[in-house]
DNA sequence: GACCTTACCTTTCCTTTGGAAACTAAGACA
DNA sequence: TGTCTTAGTTTCCAAAGGAAAGGTAAGGTC
């Protein structure tokens, strides 16, 4: 069922193929440094049992020798759910082997017991397996269940979540016998970030950052390829990085948070305060900031210092060859941007302005393809 | 020469007793999880060449079954030279291959000029030889030489030293051919890391940091059992994180920066217009502190809270084991300790302030030794 | 059109590596 | 002296991937 019982090789040409798409035995000899042997004796196996299948020609032929023959991923040939639990709500996709989506769906949550929650993340899965047309019960490969907060991957167990109060729940097994099929549970920005490192703006790269603005201001990283989850489940904290000199009170009880500047919630806060208006949402201070108010424009442009002061602390300190920057306020970007920019290139030292800084929209299924994308690599990348 | 012929077990086999000393053949089987045969058959050859050797029994003798042989490293079997560049001066020790030191030395440099400092890099390894009463030419097994700034490791070039005004210097290649030894060079705070890493603090934690903080502020991350060196050459630069809301101008020319509040000549620039005495030293500050000087006290205190903040940061960031504090400072540390703990427990979120906080002194010698660490890491970590 | 060249792919053979398991070794104890 | 227990060794074997020769499919050339 997994690439488990095939040789080291053979995850490595499929990992190949996954992140570079169609290539040529030859082709994938030479990028992994396995002998033109070794991948065709490894590719047959994957070949046989459908994991890979010969896509035809190159589009740029050579002028001569003999024409290769390009092999690819069958993403189709396994099926993963991807679930992302908030405090109100469930998100969820179906996908396919490279994490990309088949169908959509969510859910509101009416309480945050386990149990119910349990529950309604099984009847998710089944009404996305509905909606692609799924019956059988094995044709789905696994689940990959994704929380904020402190999640022990490979314990299984949600150590603590604060927006659901959840302490110690082992959800990846509640979730396993109640959705009948493997689960996996990860914290849901380092799931975001395994998503980029295989299928996204990281693929490729050996170090990269995924940093997400929205509600909250979180961080993955991605050092050597390989996701780092922190000794004690805490990495990537960049909202409670100490930078902002200003005086407002985080969530965390400290000041100077990024958090509490930069995330949502602090920018209607403030912008708030700054027209008087206690009603005014974050649309409409997006609406005012865009018609040209000056003191909620001076809002984003402050949350935007913020971030980029965030993303120079990660720049200087892990140095990453790029920073993602994703978050659920597409929207409202033109107002950070040159903020975030400049306040990045002020404070990151030397070349770790050369870092290159990406945007990258985040709709709403994205959390969720992030826990298919952990469910997937248990399949390709196994045992790490 | 090195263990690179051997098959991979003998690395490991050879890591873990450089590691944690002694141990029998058994007990290697289970910490790495080789069976017990194949250890016998990997250490054989290690044996035979003198890398290891069998030194006893253990003191610890059990009650029932056949009584284990410890074996251990042979430290001797190899010797390093690491030396540490400044602007000013080179450090040099002599060191074996648990990087002990055998011999140290200090050489003031007159001129930063390429030539002239390669030239005495090699007499100081002589001297450093002569020292350890070496005679012949190979038994110098490897030249480790540190620098601060962006060095490629990999390439064996200085890319930027700032303090020597030296860009992409093939520093590596010139000094092996000066000194007639293998040479390898490498950012001295990286070189301090991995020596850590081995044989110090770190050994055996899979991700810790390392603080230093002296003339200048830096750190270095091990992540996973690797130290990182950052895509652009950049990592680590904790000295720049724009933590402070003190608007002390940087070197780097920001405001904000750890290094404009902490680091030493900040401190003593700071502690001269407290005090108005533009002659002040940093001992003559240490002094007035210890005295109770409230004024010069709070300026301490003020770099204790920054450097609290970096590591703050740090442990947000990478969730790391332990933080070990390294500088040259030890005498002022009761100065700075309190503030450090207390503003790190402030800003660290959630379980990040379970990351241990290590202070360990920093001898002149220290640096250097990070030299002879890398280069023993060559022999015995080899092909990264 | 026969032949050459080139590069892709496959096959065969072989080395390296480390596990499995039987075997030997050494001390304690009855 | 035999037995028990754990340490260490040896033998055998299977897995994995490299080396290198061979087969294959195209274009090019005389």
């Amino acid at each position: 069922m997994t690439l488990a019982d095939q040789p080291p090789a053979a995850a490595l040409v499929f990992q190949t193929l996954l992140q570079h798409g169609p290539l040529s035995r030859a082709e994938i000899g030479r990028r992994t440094g396995l002998t033109p042997g070794a991948v065709t004796k490894v590719a047959t196996p994957l070949m046989v049992d459908g994991w890979i299948t010969e896509v035809g020609r190159p589009t740029t032929e050579r002028a001569s020798g003999r024409p290769a023959t390009l092999i690819a991923v069958r993403a189709e040939r396994a099926l993963f759910a991807g679930v992302k639990v908030t405090g109100e709500e469930l998100i969820g996709v179906l996908a396919d082997l490279t994490a990309r989506p088949l169908a959509a769906s969510r859910v509101r949550l009416d309480s945050r017991d386990v149990g119910t929650v349990v529950l309604a993340i099984a009847r998710l899965v089944d009404e996305l397996r509905a909606m692609a047309g799924l019956t059988q019960v094995d044709t789905l490969h696994g689940i990959g269940v994704t929380i904020s907060g402190d999640v022990d991957s490979r314990l299984g167990t949600v150590q603590y979540s604060p927006f659901l109060d959840w302490r110690r729940v082992p959800l990846a097994q509640l979730v396993e016998t109640a959705a009948g099929a493997p689960t996996v549970i990860e914290n849901d920005v380092r799931a975001l970030t395994v998503a980029e490192q295989w299928f996204g703006a990281g693929a490729g790269l050996s170090t990269f950052a995924l940093v997400t603005v929205g509600a909250g201001i979180g961080a993955g990283l991605s050092i050597g390829g390989r996701v780092v989850s922190g000794a004690h489940g805490v990495a990537g904290e960049v909202g409670h990085l100490p930078v902002s000199c200003v005086d407002r009170i985080c969530t965390c009880g400290n000041t100077g948070c990024v958090e509490a500047v930069a995330s949502t919630h602090a920018i209607t806060e403030q912008a708030r305060q700054a027209t008087g208006n206690a009603r005014l949402t974050m649309e409409e201070a997006v609406r005012l900031a865009h018609a040209g108010d000056p003191e909620v424009r001076a809002v984003f442009a402050g949350a935007g210092r913020a971030v980029g002061l965030a993303l120079a602390c990660v720049a200087n300190l892990i140095g990453p060859e790029r920073i993602i920057i994703s978050g659920e306020g597409v929207a409202s970007y033109d107002l950070f941007a040159d903020h975030i920019r400049q306040s990045f290139v002020d404070h990151a030292f030397g070349a770790a302005v050369d870092c290159d800084l990406v945007v990258r929209p985040l709709p709403f299924e994205e959390w969720a393809r992030g826990g298919a994308a952990v469910a997937a690599q248990r399949v390709f990348a196994p045992a790490k």
